[in-house]
DNA sequence: GAATCTTTATATTTACAAAGAAAGAAATAA
DNA sequence: TTATTTCTTTCTTTGTAAATATAAAGATTC
């Protein structure tokens, strides 16, 4: 990325394009194809985009263009880390549960 | 893969691809592609696959087919997991030598 | 004659870009 | 200020190039 995004609240495609250095129609693109890429638009359809949406993009970016995934194989392992997540995330709750169990006895 | 491969020690080209269910111009195609698929031919050139070939097709294929890799990508995890195994081979000579100078001493 | 070979042509899929319309922003005139 | 013009950006839809996969052709081998 050219531009550092961590000034401003929301940028423009315009702007994320640029310091992605793709074309806006990629980012577009990327949109249609990922879930999780889901930038608030204004009333008239103007996209914008904040820090979330700016890691998402990285990820994103990062599969397709450093790791070498195709963008199914992206989507795929999108899911699986965040599946990933949740199970750690459960195993986490039960573990506090199991601490208090613990304590009670 | 419906037909297990592991009765013989070489298969021809039609039994690997239905064995992947791919077509056999596919499995060519791999081997223009990827450096680690050099199935052995015969004087005639007709291609013989012994066990490593079959997995490094397993691979390959499940780079492609399963984890969604493109071809640039595949080549490239290739590449990187080949390194890490180097690394590896090569700390494990530095420790013997290390073991043996403790000795000595 | 069924399977394989190489080379070349073609189909299919994937990833991205172009085109024209609409909206936003900036400069200029009333 | 408030219209008006002008230039830029963004929109969606559609088109297209590149990558990937397969098929065809003609010759050769099993």
């Amino acid at each position: 990325m050219k531009i550092n995004l961590k000034e401003k609240l929301f940028y423009n495609i315009g702007e994320v394009a640029e310091a992605f250095n793709v074309n806006p129609s990629l980012i577009r693109y990327w949109e249609k194809e990922f879930e999780i890429l889901n930038p608030k638009k204004t009333l008239k359809g103007t996209r914008k985009y904040n820090s979330v949406d700016i890691n998402n993009l990285k990820l994103i970016y990062n599969l397709l263009k450093n790791r070498g995934f195709t963008i199914e194989g992206a989507k795929e392992k999108i899911k699986s880390e965040s599946k990933k997540i949740e199970i750690v995330e459960k195993l986490e709750r039960i573990k506090t549960q199991l601490i208090l169990i613990e304590k009670e006895i």
